[in-house]
DNA sequence: GTGATATTATTAGCAAGCTAAATATAAGTC
DNA sequence: GACTTATATTTAGCTTGCTAATAATATCAC
């Protein structure tokens, strides 16, 4: 019985999640920008120059796919790479001045986003959803 | 303060996915199977010979990428593709047995994965879980 | 039957993501 | 200094996934 319910739990956050990839990359498209490119160069904002491996760890990703979304974002005009003096092996990675103006418009669609996913849901509701994602979070370590 | 909070429920959904997908993939990699063509075969196990727009609707997925996954799933012998002798436009996929012979553990490996994700989540709360996740899939619509 | 429109599937080309293997440089050891 | 090991990145080749364009067949209207 309860079988049932976690097999829908399962296929659920399945969902969610490829339908949020699915909109929420439309709506980057106006900006010339693909899904998970928006995560890389939140990482920049925070403060950019940094290596390529720093941003393996915040996307939690393989080195490979770095480099391409990386060569991507280069051709596209929206970041630099520059060898590092110190350290001839790590690329620093910078954002252009397109790459920073990207900021307010991509936080404005991650917004109307999220709003869309949560609308129906209560602030009470949401706050436990929470702790029980978080809970699921630290099993799958 | 809301915000901090809907933000934590997005990327705590995308984290749970994306984890969800690579632990998943991997135990499949012990069976030669990509994450993704385990959904695929899941549907040709409850009634095979249908057609790839079918396979489409399964999958909520675009046809190419049927195209693509069918061609990976027939080249390691798990299916057989054959065109319909009423209308020349349509395949229709069939299992071979050794298709046939990956449902019993493709299904362990699912449970597995589902019970690492929920053996912390009492059952109140996988229900009262699974309501939300329902109501945000029906926002996503 | 002929012509226009629907449907089914494929191809080409792109993206994220992976693994395995190669490259280049740095740092530690003897 | 030479040898070994560790680190950062890239390349090649595969997967799922997409869009746009193409091909082939079916169906519907006339």
């Amino acid at each position: 019985m309860t079988d049932k319910v976690d097999c829908d739990i399962r296929q659920s956050v399945d969902r969610i999640s490829s339908q949020m990839r699915r909109d929420y990359g439309e709506s980057l498209r106006e900006l010339n920008l693909y899904v998970g490119q928006d995560n890389l160069l939140a990482r920049l904002w925070q403060g950019d120059g940094i290596m390529q491996m720093q941003l393996c760890e915040h996307l939690n990703c393989e080195p490979p796919t770095i480099t391409n979304m990386v060569k991507s974002l280069e051709q596209n005009g929206f970041i630099t790479r520059k060898r590092d003096e110190r350290d001839a092996r790590v690329m620093r990675i910078f954002l252009t001045d397109t790459g920073k103006d990207l900021e307010k418009p991509v936080e404005l669609r991650w917004k109307r986003q999220q709003e869309k996913l949560l609308h129906s849901i209560l602030p009470e509701e949401r706050l436990l959803l929470r702790r029980i994602l978080k809970q699921m979070e630290s099993n799958l370590l």
